[in-house]
DNA sequence: GCCCTTTGCGCAAACGTTTGTGCAAATATA
DNA sequence: TATATTTGCACAAACGTTTGCGCAAAGGGC
């Protein structure tokens, strides 16, 4: 079976490639092709199961219908499901997604960025791993690009996160009207604007309940193990917390493990609060409250956003910060009553 | 900040653009070009980071080191962790990967698939979703195709998989040393080739022992839900089992739902086993006991399998099948013995 | 029957590459 | 000096599309 083209329909069918073209392309009443003709070229290509060749085609249309998505892993369940999402947003629209995983390196990044504009993509939804928004904004100039999740305090790039702030905002007060002071905050890398975002919730929450000084905040990046260290470490102080808020469902993971090896049972010995929300969750004993990012909407409107740059072909200011909701399960304890 | 191609690049340096094309492609040995014009066309493409445009590329070559993967959702985490694995060893040879997310759909994944086919991707690594080989069969004719993970019985296509017959034989036995007789199997889609095998090599152990007659299996898919229904079923009839063997890490969520529904503790009161490795498992409590797939060894031997059919040009006929291993955890319990 | 409009479609250029072939100049050979 | 060989590069076709333009034939108005 060889590959069916406009020619070998053409040849077929006795008529010229551009009448082929326009046929399949709808265009026939533009080009008042005869009624007669689209039949017989719309019946031969069904018949052959003609699919257009896309690299032809967007070598002269210069669009591919394809868009370009970044992330930081896909490991992450966090990150697999905006993918999940964004896939299956795009496919709504006739795109198709490149994942490209930068594993938070931006050297793979910037490099993955290249490889998705030398394929001519029609814009690029990345979740950044650095700091530095140059780079983006460079790119931005040749292709249309809107960050997802993570974003730049001072960037012309649009953008679709959560409210950080508000969702560790919430979630610290939670803790603190449990009675709950000596809280340790477990944070991701320190110049994410993700960590910043929620570290400053949580130093706002403390100040509002006037005790800022009890800020406790420690951590490097967003993995298990700097959850199980920095977990160990606060354990092992003089007056060890009575609540951790890991800024991370990896985190979280890591402080869960350094917890059940200190013998501390959750809540009753030490209470735990997430972030990031994700179906096992519910099924930790105990089931782990937590902040929400809304992660659906996110996805959707970031290819919202991208598919409006596209059509109107100007640059897209929006940065939109989505609220967080709080999904409080078994993992908090009120200090003001006593342990069950 | 303009593109710049090949021709902008001759007329500035003043040679022709083949030559452009022939120093840039490393072929300057070749077609005996001096070194003194390879050192100026070079010098010039770097300062203006040349980029060559791939459709371009790949319109005249018929090559577009790209890969197509199919899974059937990118949102369960055995196939997120496929995807990575093949997307980091795919980029280790400089292939990058479109992730089509079939949804359990076999139209989608037919769609799929051709969208990858007009893109002139290089082949095709795919988690098929169906029961029917033919539509991969014939899709095969044009482009590699690899299966990984599910396959089919009778069929010339090349696959790597794990041994699920043995995994869940070594599984099921264990139950049976523990002395545990009647052993729930919930089971995926009863036609597909993974659930075939794991029921068979459930049977298979049942029969070792000669306790075929004891063999309980049901379940329709592989979701969250099918296994809290099973469970839910398995658990009120007039004899109970003593174990549950869940044959994927969803039908296990949904077991253990059913379970700590009805009160009871694992494994004091029902002992569980299950399929899929994945980090959360070690987390729950107890740490689930389950079948480890050895998911990287198949995304690389997947990967490299494709990438031979494309470097000898024939149709590549390896069918691999990977020994699982088994990671004992805490939720079984040995019935020789007094609950702790 | 003559001119004008409409209908129906084809020609050919262009998108940015790769690559087989060819050819002039430089060098070597005799 | 005449010929053969090598060196260094350019020409042009091709990959499969899309699309502006143009033109022949048919139909309409008078």
């Amino acid at each position: 079976m060889q590959k069916e083209t406009l020619i070998t329909i053409a040849e077929r069918t006795g008529f010229s490639i551009s009448t082929v073209s326009r046929v399949l392309n709808g265009k026939a009443q533009k080009y008042r092709i005869a009624a007669q003709t689209v039949e017989k070229i719309t019946a031969e290509a069904r018949k052959c199961n003609y699919q257009p060749n896309l690299t032809a085609q967007s070598l002269r249309t210069r669009r591919t219908n394809t868009i370009g998505l970044v992330v930081p892993s896909i490991d992450n369940p966090f990150f697999a499901n905006i993918a999940n999402v964004i896939i299956h947003e795009a496919r709504l629209y006739r795109y198709t997604v490149i994942l490209v995983d930068s594993m938070e390196n931006e050297r793979e990044e910037r490099e993955g960025i290249n490889s998705l504009m030398s394929r001519n993509i029609d814009g690029i939804i990345v979740v950044p791993c650095g700091g530095d928004p140059r780079v983006l904004e460079t790119a931005a100039a040749q292709t249309p690009i809107v960050l997802i999740d993570r974003y730049f305090r001072d960037t012309t790039l649009p953008y679709v996160s959560t409210d950080n702030y508000l969702g560790s905002y919430h979630a610290t007060r939670m803790l603190l009207e449990m009675g709950h002071r000596r809280i340790c905050c477990i944070q991701g890398p320190p110049t994410s604007i993700t960590t910043l975002e929620r570290v400053r919730g949580y130093r706002q929450a403390l100040q509002s309940f006037g005790v800022e000084s009890q800020a406790r905040v420690s951590g490097t990046d967003f993995s298990i193990q700097n959850g199980y260290v920095e977990t160990k470490l606060a354990l092992a102080q003089a007056d060890p917390p009575t609540a951790i808020f890991a800024l991370s469902n990896t985190i979280l993971l890591g402080t869960i493990k350094a917890v059940s090896e200190a013998g501390l049972k959750i809540p009753d010995d030490l209470s735990l609060i997430s972030f990031d929300n994700y179906t096992y969750l519910d099924f930790l004993s105990p089931a782990i409250t937590r902040v929400n990012q809304p992660i659906e909407e996110m996805g959707i409107l970031a290819v919202k956003m991208l598919l409006q740059i596209l059509k109107n072909k100007e640059p897209g200011r929006a940065q939109i910060l989505l609220p967080p909701s709080l999904i409080v399960r078994d993992s908090v304890r009120s200090l003001h009553t006593p342990p069950e």
